[in-house]
DNA sequence: TCCTGTCATACCCGGCGGGTATCACTGAAG
DNA sequence: CTTCAGTGATACCCGCCGGGTATGACAGGA
């Protein structure tokens, strides 16, 4: 009567998000005549109007924006649910479950701490498995709510913590890396205002679910690209202190004095409660 | 393929809290064969043993009871998604949706903080309208996560915050609530210890989920019921200082030294972009 | 005025979710 | 040892509903 089941929810998410019948179906592989009837049984059912049928085109009510939001969790919390059941799964060998972890970090960041941290977890007695599942740019957040990662580091102000439970690991300053040649370099430290607007030094700018932010400057994929362009001097980027673990000869850090400092944290889901993470995160706070 | 659907989850979660497929088929107002090939499908979707069938009953494997506390989210999620888009369906009047926010508090805690939000928050321009859910002991947590409720006054340490976004309001101490005319009322002060084991004046056991604690004490229903049997000298009491607000003639309070201090939080769920909501939180903090 | 793009309607079919009857197994009682 | 009670699994059937195809209704643009 009033349960809402999850194929309901995957079709009305992909007509919200393409606000087109037709390229929904598409998207779902089915025909938009069972999807157009799927959705309006949904909004009798819920006995709401959840999109507007203009002529030419759909746009969503306010119901409709409501159930994007709330779906999309739920969504996210079902797939999750799915995928640490089958990874829990099978794993019943003998001397008691065999647990796995999966540690969601961004890649390339935090080296130095996540090599500490798997070292010290090792050593633990009956320690889980970690698998470090590398992450683009900031997504450790989505990764640990569609069950992707059971724990991750995440680096605040960058990642939001927000619906997690967290514990705080490292804080550090930024710096800006930048050619060596560049007369900046010769800075001891450098204020945002200095870095911003400079001359034919264009930030550069990181990939974030295939898109990137508006500027002038390269689109970076990889961190790899990133300390080649540097070095050939066409642009500059903002990193944690840490990143001077990675910097080449060609380039130069110079702190930056009005940068946020970037907290590292160790974040999982909050209604979490297996024993295996409870030992990884004792073990991270330890450190 | 991989899509686990919320008529499977909701099956699974019956005969997982009941391990009994007869009952569970009963709760679920359904016989029971279809329900054993139903479960028997998800496990072979999910590649995964969820049940053990032993000879006389049923047991979770590690894999089921991952399933069971993810489930329990998932669903929760679910119903929420549903729940909060029927109560912002047909509100789209004129001038712009009209919103409708539901606050759920501990029947009878924080009265006077309660009616100063509510009257700060009304005299708001384009304040929304607030329904005020009173909730069951301790449950606020719940119904932010099921969708019953958009925001919550919650007290720490009772309510957990875990997977909540919330903002301190008020912190105060404890008073124990006395029979005016028992030996204990004389007393200035009182620790925790002086309370515990004394002869004929057991501490009240409030009703959790219909279930009781453990314990000599009677067991309390509602507040009156409460007042009355401390007017009577059966029995003694544990509160926030705010309580003094309700105290009857026979009654008298006296703080507790070491009791910790409770914190009423304003709490919502962390993915909330609602506007309205935003200003009864603004409104909130600014008490 | 046509044509195009869009969503809704009409109709059909196959699969699957659900019901009833029954089996297979085991543990306890006699 | 036999029997019986209680459990989950299997066999079989049926009706509904999810999905497909064909088509309609309607609004804009050339």
């Amino acid at each position: 009567m009033d349960t809402l089941e999850t194929r309901e929810l995957r079709y009305f998410m992909a007509v919200a998000e393409e606000l087109h019948f037709g390229r929904a179906a598409e998207r779902l592989g089915m025909a938009q005549p069972p999807l157009s009837r799927a959705i309006q049984q949904l909004e009798r059912r819920l006995g709401v109007s959840l999109l507007k049928r203009n002529r030419r085109g759909v746009s969503l009510t306010g119901a409709g924006e409501v159930l994007l939001h709330e779906g999309r969790a739920a969504l996210d919390a079902t797939t999750a649910a799915a995928r640490r059941t089958r990874r829990a799964g099978g794993a019943d060998g003998p001397g008691g479950p065999r647990n796995r972890l999966v540690l969601a970090v961004k890649a390339a960041a935090s080296h130095e701490l996540l090599q500490k941290l798997l070292d010290a977890y090792a050593a633990e007695p009956d320690a889980a498995e970690i698998e470090v599942l590398p992450s683009g740019t900031c997504e450790q957040g989505e990764m640990l709510r569609d069950g992707r990662a059971d724990v991750a580091l995440m680096h605040a102000p960058f990642n939001s913590l927000a619906g997690f439970d967290s514990e705080e690991l490292l804080t550090e300053g930024q710096i800006a890396i930048l050619p060596a040649e560049h007369p900046l370099a010769a800075r001891t430290t450098l204020s945002l205002a200095d870095i911003s607007d400079v001359p034919g030094l264009p930030l550069a700018r990181w990939s974030r679910h295939g898109t990137f932010p508006p500027g002038p400057g390269p689109e970076i994929h990889d961190q790899t690209q990133l300390a080649q362009l540097i070095a050939l001097g066409r642009t500059m980027a903002v990193f944690p202190e840490s990143a001077r673990a990675w910097l080449w000869a060609e380039h130069t850090a110079v702190p930056l004095t009005d940068a946020p400092p970037v907290v590292t944290h160790i974040a999982w889901p909050a209604h979490s409660r297996s024993l295996a993470l409870a030992g990884l995160i004792r073990t991270a706070t330890r450190l």
